[in-house]
DNA sequence: AACTGCGGGTCCA
DNA sequence: TGGACCCGCAGTT
């Protein structure tokens, strides 16, 4: 195992993670970098890259997609599990003709919150698509800090929409925050968000 | 309130 | 032993 890296060496306009060859276990990574990758923010598929450590995406180990840590029992290495999408169970089209890709809540008990809530285009039930993308469990990110460069290594190919991403979804729940504007009591029209 | 990372702990192959 | 996952804690946004 562990030789699904090699797949398409032959058009390298490949990264820079991925002319190296090494592995977010290994117990020495490349050293002396002298070229960093740019920020991945829809990394898919067995990919690996390396960041500077002064980028401020890879410092927080972001990801366009839903990425909820995971604990590996290694403080040299951070891992993340995907948690799919958030989609309307009845599959409506948007006005844009578009369908509905919520990002799930990261934080469990929010969540939970989130999966309650109905499709704000139709009023369905909202569904969670889970990641099954690596070998039937969730896509995996690593993210190791060594030296002046921060190592990113994924698992799997996902086998869902995208997500809104992390910035789309904080300026829909801001721009509803600021239509609504902080109800005393609302006993009722709180299905769309805020609570 | 939700996000993020940590780490103790369980279950299972 | 390693991977997936649950849970609570704490600091941040």
């Amino acid at each position: 195992m562990s030789r699904a890296d090699q797949r398409d060496e032959s058009d390298c306009v490949c990264s820079v993670g991925m002319k190296l060859t090494w592995d977010i276990n290994d117990p020495k990574l490349p050293q002396d970098l002298k070229q960093f990758d740019p920020f991945q923010e829809w990394t898919d598929g067995y990919v690996r890259y390396i960041y500077s450590a002064d980028d401020k995406n890879a410092q927080r180990h972001l990801s366009g997609w839903a990425m909820r840590n995971t604990n590996n029992h290694n403080c040299q290495i951070l891992k993340k599990s995907c948690l799919g999408v958030v989609v309307c169970s009845r599959g409506c089209t948007l006005t844009d003709g578009s369908r509905l890709q919520l990002r799930p809540a990261i934080c469990d008990k929010a969540r939970q919150k989130q999966q309650k809530k109905l499709c704000p285009n139709c009023n369905a039930a909202l569904e969670l698509l889970p990641c099954r993308g690596h070998s039937g469990y969730p896509v995996t990110n690593f993210w190791r800090v060594d030296g002046k460069a921060i190592f990113f290594q994924a698992k799997g190919v996902h086998d869902h929409p995208r997500p809104e991403s992390k910035s789309e979804t904080e300026a829909r729940r801001s721009s509803v925050k600021r239509r609504v504007s902080s109800p005393p009591f609302t006993p009722k029209r709180r299905l769309i968000e805020t609570q």
